[in-house]
DNA sequence: TATATTTACACCTTAAAGGGTATAAAAATG
DNA sequence: CATTTTTATACCCTTTAAGGTGTAAATATA
């Protein structure tokens, strides 16, 4: 499960709009779209805001892919 | 596990110094730094290039605190 | 379909992250 | 202990994320 995906699905689930969704965050609603749109450089801190609100934070997650240590 | 305790095992597992780490995940010795002692505001993608060495990623992960939905 | 709502994209400005370098402090090693 | 290695802090500069606003496209609803 991705961020991207994540957001978006929680945020359908408890059925907000992305400037509702922003607002409860305390983050602009162009933050929401880029985080729903997979933007990769996104500040942690603010992505933490919005995880937050569902019970979330980021953290470290196993990765299918190749492993150099 | 939070991200600055992850990278920081993680890393001395391997036995890398900091400059090592920074050079082979291709970010700033600053950055590592800073992730190390738990700046909020580092950039997703930054962090994600660290992370990828280990075999992990960023992603959502539970949190015991509040939950507002 | 028409209409309303929601989401996406573009422009500009501001604030700050990230990098490099230099220096200092701390930790490890002999 | 003295010396080396590693880690931390500070400065300046460049790049860019984030927000606001406006407009267009897409989606939902009547």
């Amino acid at each position: 499960m991705n961020l991207t995906s994540f957001v978006k699905e929680r945020r359908k689930a408890v059925k907000l709009t992305q400037p509702e969704l922003a607002e409860k965050a305390g983050v602009g609603l162009r933050f929401i779209r880029e985080l729903e749109q997979g933007k990769q450089s996104l500040r942690l801190d603010k992505v933490n805001q919005v995880l937050q609100l569902f019970g979330y934070e980021v953290g470290a997650v196993q990765n299918k892919l190749n492993q150099n240590f």
